[in-house]
DNA sequence: TATTAATTGATAAATATTATCATATTGAAA
DNA sequence: TTTCAATATGATAATATTTATCAATTAATA
């Protein structure tokens, strides 16, 4: 989100915004608001966490993020809104994109009346650091 | 899990395990911690809080429930431990098995060094009672 | 029945998130 | 530019969920 857009979205361009779109822009790591505020803080000690969280939702709102509930212990943010799928590691929970469109169709009599609006792959496994890290010590 | 596999994996048979296995069997409502004591509470007054939390935790060690991170509020348990898909309410978190075998096959290049074990779909959508609830109101 | 290792339950602590609200800032209008 | 109202921030309290601690209890075995 540029500074055109959050303008449209009639949203006021504060610097704590703009610090934390300059975070996220291209940013594939997946952060978790505490990854944020502690990133920002560095270049911007005077940023509240309260501000982090507020961001963030206002964010998700206009649909410029989205919240990703994959890692159990906190929500992970995304800053591409686009759906598409996720590769998690079981070990350290690294997040990693996966870009492929998969047909999931699911017959009516499946569906229970839902009224179905998209869908979400999560993918477990190992990243090569951790396997890395596992060789060579048990369990 | 019968009192055979309890013993089987080497747990006591406690009037707190056997409430807590008894709700959950045949359970298709993915309950939460706190639904699970609540519901427990009313049969079983001495239940603790901390006793449901102990007791799905070692269940989840032995591989006889599953965790789900579906709710980004709270974990939701499953006492079916077999892989299988999920179709969730937006509205009210309602969350209904999806029995549908899927081949997501992932191409090397697109794992970056990744070992994949395994994947689970969420599908998102409306039920049939909050649609209802929808329409006669706006937003 | 005695023993002991596992389990429970009370409670504190930790963690993550949301709410509150006085103060400050932005952006638009004058 | 200065003024002003709506919005946003930051400090902090509150809430929600989960985990840790540990003395007392209990289940299973001998
Ligand atoms: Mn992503
Ligand atoms: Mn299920
Ligand atoms: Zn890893
Ligand atoms: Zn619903």
């Amino acid at each position: 989100m540029d500074r055109q857009k959050i303008k449209e979205a009639g949203l006021k361009l504060t610097p704590q915004r703009l610090a934390i779109l300059d975070y996220l822009r291209d940013n594939l790591e997946h952060p978790s608001a505490e990854d944020i505020y502690k990133a920002i803080l560095e270049r911007f000690p005077t940023m509240s966490f309260a501000t982090v969280y507020n961001t963030l939702e206002t964010l998700r709102e206009k649909g410029a993020i989205q919240e990703l509930t994959i890692d159990p212990q906190k929500k992970r943010f995304d800053p591409n809104p686009r759906p598409h799928h996720h590769l998690i590691c079981n070990r350290c929970k690294k997040i990693l994109d996966i870009h492929i469109d998969y047909q999931l169709h699911v017959p009516e009599e499946k569906k229970n009346g839902f009224e179905i609006v998209g869908n979400h792959i999560e993918f477990y496994g190992i990243c090569p650091g951790c396997r890395l890290k596992m060789s060579g010590m048990q369990s």
